[in-house]
DNA sequence: CCAACATATGACTACATGTTCATATGTTAT
DNA sequence: ATAACATATGAACATGTAGTCATATGTTGG
């Protein structure tokens, strides 16, 4: 990391704008916690599985058929989105059944079918 | 990928999730091109640059200054964001001034520091 | 208790990704 | 033309991650 190297050339406009930016920039935990929120979603298995359990309550193996994926991959990313609370689930029997937490998440979803023009 | 693995014992319940979730599922492009956008989104260096480009016009340099990362990894980060047509930047001779491609961006990142409550 | 089943998890592999270093490209002023 | 500067880019390296396989955990019915 090269911190100290010479700002550009226009010092007086550009240091204000360093200045700026500086003073307004998100703290790390801010960025990193917002960027962990959007990783999360960054994958197309779990982007599905979402768009699934914002319609209805699935179990584990019902997921894996309808994704037609391995019962493991599957348990794999419903831990990632439950770390992430983006997921909830409760025990039936053997069964677990999975739903979003909370229709924030659901709109997040929605916001990025949206912009990429596909709703 | 293990396809054709048995459904779960309550087939008839079971089945018919199933077969909803499957004629709902998102199609593979679809899912993959949103997950493409999150992904951008899930790192903290592009976070606090879009978070900065959000509130300013900015030449690399002084985001490298602002953020004190190499000029390098900013001007690698901003491909990134300049190919996902996340920012766009003119060039003023020897400088190319980034801004924000739109506002709807700026909408899914306040969303995002909205679910982490960090607004 | 035991067998069958649903789910969870650890280890492993293949692949993606962020930063750095060195260097290329392109612009301006002399 | 040349030097100084701002930006872009390629290669290399370290780290992270998704899926698979094998197996563990925990539940139900016999």
């Amino acid at each position: 990391m090269e911190l100290d190297h010479g700002l550009c050339e226009e010092k007086v406009l550009h240091e204000q704008n360093i200045a700026l930016a500086r003073a307004e920039l998100l703290d790390d935990s801010t960025a990193i916690l917002v960027a962990e929120l959007f990783k999360i979603l960054g994958d197309a298995t779990r982007i599905k599985l979402m768009h699934i359990l914002s319609r209805r309550e699935m179990c584990v193996c019902d997921l894996a058929a309808a994704m037609q994926m391995g019962q493991s991959a599957i348990s794999h990313q419903l831990r990632v989105l439950r770390n992430a609370r983006l997921v909830k689930y409760r025990r039936v029997g053997k069964e677990a059944w999975y739903s979003l937490d909370d229709d924030h998440i659901n709109l997040l979803l929605g916001q990025g079918l949206e912009h990429v023009g596909h709703i």
